[in-house]
DNA sequence: GCACTCGTACGATGGTTGTCGTACAAGCGA
DNA sequence: TCGCTTGTACGACAACCATCGTACGAGTGC
């Protein structure tokens, strides 16, 4: 085990559970979220701010911090900035196939 | 489209929204009873009855209607007792690999 | 007809949640 | 140092939701 120095408190990939993800996942505007991040997550961390979805900056930290506790994304701070990046080698782990499946169905 | 007496009113498959599909996933006695709906589907149909769930009658009678109003399943009317079954093929056309990746997820 | 079973409907209730506003802490840049 | 940006924390509030009990309707069997 690497030692990561994480300010930011995430469950770990055993903890992950269907429930909280499909629950986390159930909420349209995260659900934006998800399929965003996915979409540019080619090297770049998307901070929270780059995300214009319509809702309020609270709003949105209230979100992240459910997809984070669920354990679909890794949040890490670079300054003021926290950078967010989708979990997925651990929800691929711990539920195969199920994120492709979310994101094709999402429509992105 | 064959004309099908359907006393009990269901979305079409072009209703049918992912998010309301997740949510209705999300809660553990759901999921539990869709993973015993999809264990024993081989040609016959439970009632509402069958599944021990440890929650009391209304309760069960609740999530059957969040189940059926998302999509989830199908409920038709035999006598007094309701038989249930999954919509397998609407789910699969709308959301392709879903609910395989879920019931796969939840350790069916 | 009469009990019994199956499931629904309705109301109540306590907990969760999505939303927002405001205030605040931490960095960055001029 | 002094704003400016980023994001969090906290409180508030309305809406939703999972749960239950009780009452009821619809069939089934005697």
């Amino acid at each position: 085990m690497p030692q990561v120095i994480e300010e930011i408190p995430h469950p770990t990939r055993e903890q992950l559970e269907l429930s909280a993800v499909l629950h986390a996942l159930s909420e349209p505007v995260r659900l934006e979220m998800v399929a965003r991040l996915a979409a540019c997550e080619l090297d770049d961390e998307p901070t929270c701010g780059s995300f214009d979805v319509a809702v309020t900056k609270s709003t949105c930290t209230h979100h992240f911090k459910v997809l984070r506790e669920a354990g679909v994304i890794r949040q890490h701070r670079r300054g003021t900035a926290r950078l967010n990046t989708l979990r997925r080698d651990d929800l691929e782990a711990r539920f195969p196939g199920l994120l492709d499946a979310v994101l094709r169905s999402a429509g992105v």
